[in-house]
DNA sequence: GTACGCAGGGAG
DNA sequence: TCCCTGCGTACT
């Protein structure tokens, strides 16, 4: 504990440093938040520990106030260190992502209730009819301005009004927008495990107990019930007295999902993702810092709330990308778990159907322990999965009104369209699957081979029919579709396959079937979602279209049919990664078909039905696959059997950008079993007019690469307009 | 990150 | 001479 007139350093978030020293002008241990100013600009920061600079004491500053509002363990401020170490983000920017709701710091606001009140000069008119009959039905409570206005539908000025003559008097204040999150969670009873699941909730139950870290992969196909199984072991920490968290995708967040959490614990969860309202972020922050909160659902930013007594993290759907954060710097949520975990001693639970190849290798070296889950729930079967020959099986062109001679080449191979038929005959829903919004992925002219593209982003622009427009998917820029070749004159033609393209393709072939189309440019928020799910639930949709977002979280009984369109796209791309995001797509996807009492097919339209991918996959093979891709990857020594690291140079003019990369090249280390490559133009090499070249880090798997890259990217002083992204086992190579 | 101070150039 | 702009620096 620090006294008042001690010199403590305090980390701040955001700045390029280890932290600051400033004079206590209040007790306070290390951990513990406080406000300070650096340049005039207020901070809250953590005390680390004890100051240790040689400044004189008339520069150290005094620290504003210390906020009485949780704080850091030792071994959260440990985490931020290591956490800094692995990526390489400074341990300010680490500490930025815990502390980057700055409203939790600020005095609530407060807001004044109204009571009405019949005065002399009061004459009723129809909006002060309305006025009262709101209190009355709110049994004459005090009510804010705000809600008086929503309730009885008026205008602002009505309330206004009625408050300057007195017939709405101020009378107690609130504070304004406090939810409050006094859940307590018991066990309902309405679950009961079968003895796969229940040995597997033991064997976490002994890590809890122990107060051990460990790491477990249940390691069930989807349907065996792993969600269960993590419920009974977060119920477990939370009667023990620990915080839980159980982190998933944000497209994992269903309605679904929350009302099995509510039925199991008799309670909502208390849900923290990216679009929350700014007063709903600050009470579930302080909650959580306060300890009133003691479970979240959340996505991978709850990793980052001021966790108290912090015991057991669930990591859902484990093997999925949108845990790689890759903007605001880059960290794996899933591996930062794990590495608080080990630092307090807790137990870590990973689920999937399809784990990441890193995961099993980590099963394989014995340092994770797997949990299988094998039976199915319910006795539903796993789908029978097939592949469509696109070679033999030609799909058939189609016509978009009676009278055009226009014809259209298709992209529904005819054994998909009758079965198709077939399942919308028995009055069951079919999907197809198609990861590539908009109507057609590139704009080309017939003669001389223009391709329309993105002005600021060196990519192709797609064309949406829904907006009537190019889009790019990059940066979001829109372009009208230009009806001639801007460079010949000549007709433009569109290339490719997008969602959009099967829905007409659909509505011609079957005019009568009700189909919906579901792509982040349709489903743009989580309620439009949850409506999509309804209708899809009452049975108003036939036919559902749908880009990845489909593919995993939702169950529809009645779903039977799962139609991919094209089944070889993901395996193309030059990434070592290939292989297996798509054999986890393609798995997920199949997993949506027959998980009611009906069995489930699903068909994969290929051109290469003898690739390993596809083969894997349609025998349900999934541990064979994953041995063969380890093994080319243990020969091409990639992760896991390798490091990278990649270091991004972007900057907004190439001759900058030019001399700071020649000069990192030159001040480039020799490495020992490994080697600095670039620097090449990066996949993507002009993003929002800023341009980018790309180094990679290559090393063995043992090597400790961070400190060389970091001791390299000092020997060159970075200049003004350049940016350094550091991506420590890239997910991705754009 | 970003506020601030300094150097350089154009307008008054 | 003043002010605006662009760049580099240091922040406790």
């Amino acid at each position: 504990m620090f006294k008042t007139g001690d010199i403590v350093k305090v980390l701040i978030p955001n700045v390029i440093n280890t932290g600051y020293d400033y004079r206590l002008t209040a007790p306070a241990d290390i951990g513990a938040f406080v406000r300070c100013t650096v340049m005039n600009k207020q901070y809250i920061g953590v005390i680390i520990g004890a100051g240790d600079s040689n400044l004189e004491s008339s520069k150290i500053k005094p620290i504003i106030e210390v906020c009485n509002l949780g704080h850091l363990s030792k071994a959260d401020i440990d985490w931020i260190y290591k956490m800094s170490d692995w990526t390489l983000m400074t341990p300010g920017a680490v500490l930025r992502l815990i502390v980057n709701v700055p409203d939790a710091f600020n005095p609530a606001s407060i807001e004044q209730l109204y009571a009405f009140n019949f005065n002399d000069d009061f004459k009723m008119t129809d909006a002060r009819q309305a006025v009262y009959d709101a209190f009355q039905s709110n049994d004459n409570d005090a009510m804010s301005a705000n809600d008086i206005q929503n309730i009885a539908r008026v205008s602002p000025s009505v309330v206004k009004t009625m408050i300057k003559n007195g017939i709405l008097i101020p009378v107690q204040q609130r504070v304004k927008n406090k939810t409050m999150f006094d859940y307590t969670y018991r066990d309902m009873g309405t679950v009961v495990l079968n003895d796969e699941q229940q040995s597997a909730a033991n064997e976490i139950a002994n890590a809890l107990n122990q107060n051990t870290f460990s790491v477990h992969l249940l390691d069930g196909i989807t349907g065996s019930g792993k969600t269960q199984v993590y419920f009974d072991s977060a119920l477990r920490a939370y009667n023990a007295g620990k915080s839980v968290l159980l982190m998933m995708p944000e497209i994992a967040l269903t309605a679904q999902f929350m009302s099995r959490f509510e039925k199991r614990f008799g309670a909502p969860p208390v849900v923290w993702h990216s679009n929350l309202t700014a007063a709903r972020r600050r009470d579930i922050w302080r909650g959580v810092a306060d300890g009133s909160i003691k479970m979240v659902v959340g996505t991978r930013s709850a990793l980052f709330l001021p966790w108290q007594n912090l015991g057991l993290i669930v990591v859902d759907e484990e093997h999925d990308t949108s845990y790689k954060q890759e903007d605001m710097g880059n960290y794996h949520a899933r591996d930062m778990a794990i590495l608080r975990a080990k630092i307090a001693n807790f137990p870590v639970v990973l689920a999937s159907a399809t784990p990441s190849v890193e995961t099993l290798h980590n099963v394989a070296l014995g340092k994770y322990k797997r949990l299988r889950l094998m039976s199915r729930f319910g006795g539903a079967q796993l789908p029978k999965i097939e592949t469509i020959d696109m070679r033999v099986q030609r799909p058939e062109s189609y016509t978009l009104d009676k009278d055009s001679e226009n014809e259209v080449s298709g992209n529904l191979s005819p054994q998909l369209c009758e079965a198709i038929s077939d399942t919308l005959a028995q009055h069951r829903q079919a999907m197809l699957f198609i990861n590539r919004r908009g109507f057609a992925p590139i704009v080309q002219c017939k003669k001389c081979g223009w391709v329309a593209q993105c002005p600021d982003c060196s990519v192709g622009m797609n064309y949406h029919k829904r907006i009537g427009k190019l889009l790019c998917h990059m940066c979001g820029k829109t372009v009208a579709l230009p009806d001639k070749c801007p460079q010949c004159g000549n007709d433009v033609s569109m290339r490719g396959v997008g969602l959009e393209k099967i829905e007409q393709e659909i509505s011609v072939k079957f005019p009568n079937a009700h189909t919906a189309l579901v792509s982040s440019d349709t489903i743009i928020s989580r309620e439009a979602l949850e409506r999509l799910v309804h209708k899809m639930e009452d049975g108003e949709i036939d036919i559902i279209i749908g880009t990845q977002i489909l593919a995993k979280g939702h169950h529809f009984p009645n779903l039977t049919l799962v139609g991919v369109v094209d089944a070889d796209m993901g395996l193309f791309g030059t990434d070592f990664r290939a292989g297996e995001h798509t054999f986890q797509q393609l798995f997920q996807v199949a997993g949506r078909a027959g998980r009611g009492e009906f069995p489930g097919r699903v068909l994969l339209q290929t051109y290469q039905p003898e690739h390993p991918v596809i083969t894997a996959i349609c025998k349900g093979n999934r541990d064979e696959f994953f041995a063969s891709d380890m093994e080319s990857r243990k020969n091409a020594k990639m992760p896991p059997y390798g490091q990278l690291i990649a270091v991004i140079v972007e900057a907004d003019k190439e001759p900058t950008l030019k001399k700071y990369c020649e000069q990192l090249s030159d001040a480039a280390p020799n490495l020992s079993g490994g080697k600095i490559m670039g620097p090449i133009a990066a996949q993507i090499y002009q993003i929002r007019n800023w341009y980018r070249m790309r180094f990679l880090v290559a090393g063995e798997a043992k090597a400790n690469l961070q400190p060389i890259v970091r001791d390299w990217l000092n020997k060159v002083k970075q200049p003004a307009n350049v940016r350094v992204k550091i991506d420590v086992n890239p997910q991705n190579f754009m």
